[in-house]
DNA sequence: AGGGTGACGGGCC
DNA sequence: GGGCCCGCCACCC
């Protein structure tokens, strides 16, 4: 939104989304694991900042992306946080204490987490 | 070219 | 568990 228009063509930011895409419904992930999933490890900033560039328009489930805490990182009482926790609710996933035991509802690829599964 | 800034994370107290 | 402190990648002056 606030940013260029070029950054929606940029390769790295475009597999950022893409894989975005790809979380399934009723799960959650973090940015550091979208980042991995991506394809850029220890890259978490990189995800979050994605996420906040979406080019207005695109499908894409930026509800299911947490902190590596299970929590929203969306400012505490915004719109934009409430939001995503009514999206997530709505999906079935639970909020304790206003944290997601990611154990329940992370979303497992094999790349980021080789030893589950 | 270099410094500041994020919807972050992991290591250390 | 909760702060701090860096490192991380890409963007912006």
């Amino acid at each position: 939104m606030t940013l260029s228009r070029k950054l929606w063509k940029h390769p790295t930011l475009v597999k950022v989304w893409k894989t975005a895409k790809a979380i399934p419904r009723g799960c959650v992930t973090t940015y550091g694991q979208l980042a991995t999933a991506a394809g850029f490890p220890r890259a978490a900033r990189l995800a979050g900042f994605a996420l906040k560039n979406t080019p207005p328009g695109m499908k894409l489930p930026w509800h299911r992306v947490l902190n590596a805490q299970g929590r929203i990182s969306l400012p505490p009482r915004s719109t934009a946080s409430r939001e995503q926790r009514r999206r997530l609710e709505a999906e079935g996933v639970v909020f304790l204490g206003g944290r997601v035991d990611l154990r329940r509802f992370g979303w497992r690829t094999r790349r980021d987490s080789p030893l589950l599964d």
